[in-house]
DNA sequence: GTAAAGTGCTTGATTTGTCAAGTATTTTAC
DNA sequence: GTAAAATACTTGACAAATCAAGCACTTTAC
């Protein structure tokens, strides 16, 4: 029967719960030809100043690896949502620039994926939802 | 600068957590050849009565679709964490049942699993936590 | 100033899981 | 009792993201 302490079967709760909050997302916001990540880069981007960030910094906020950020972007780029830019000082770097499409593309989106979040935690939930981050908080900053 | 409802951004946030919480465990199960789904796989087995379900009540437990279920139980069938075993009444069932193996890898790794889960919610939070399965309880059922 | 370490990004190989479709079986409804 | 719908599972084709390795450039330390 091994049981398990309440921290790992929140834990366990948790990633089932992402699994569907994230198939839900995928499929409202696919007539808009995002996927969730998708949506999220851009927000992050809308939300940088400049509306441009480093690729790692990027990778950061969403939680990926930088790898995973090259492969995401690469159609997002061809399909005019973000562009590219480079740094004068560090030739290392390029920014990811949010592009007018993916700014668009944004705007008209951000209120389906409200309406999806609202979907998924009632309005009745909202407040108790406001008093988390600081649980979640631990783990790999918010926002 | 487009800006979002708590709710959204609470759910991208959990986003964020879930990815890190997983590589997490990935990387430290990975000393018991197992990844963070298969632990939580033999757990709701261990769970379940007579530690065997049918593949679909477990995808549903997971929050997995049927076809990634059996994708997932393959290998761990080839290496005998789990073994098959059929329904007399409906040919279309096969059981998924815990075998020896899988009981007692699951032990095994119980331990490190509960201290990765501590290490990532410390203790302090452990109470804030007890409160939060009514919130993630509309998304698909817990436990 | 130059060797060693560190940083930013990309790429090949692989893993993980999806979706859509298909097979087999069972249940429903007439 | 039989046709139609539903259920359980698997499979092929693909998408998404990881890791490990590599390349290019910068910083550090001597």
């Amino acid at each position: 029967m091994t049981d398990i302490n309440s921290t790992l079967k929140f834990i366990i709760n948790l990633a089932k719960a992402q699994t569907i909050v994230n198939r839900r997302f995928d499929a409202q916001l696919s007539s808009y030809g995002l996927g969730f990540n998708d949506f999220v880069i851009l927000y992050h981007l809308s939300q940088a100043p400049h509306e441009k960030m480093r690729r790692v910094d990027l990778a950061d906020k969403v939680g990926f690896t930088a790898s995973g950020i090259t492969r995401m972007l690469a159609p997002m780029e061809k399909i005019g949502l973000v562009s590219r830019e480079s740094n004068e000082r560090d030739a290392r770097v390029s920014y990811v620039v949010l592009a007018p499409g993916g700014k668009r593309l944004l705007e008209e989106s951000v209120k389906t994926a409200e309406h999806v979040a609202l979907d998924i935690f009632p309005k009745s939930k909202t407040k108790k939802i406001e008093k988390l981050p600081e649980i979640l908080d631990g783990i790999g900053g918010l926002l």
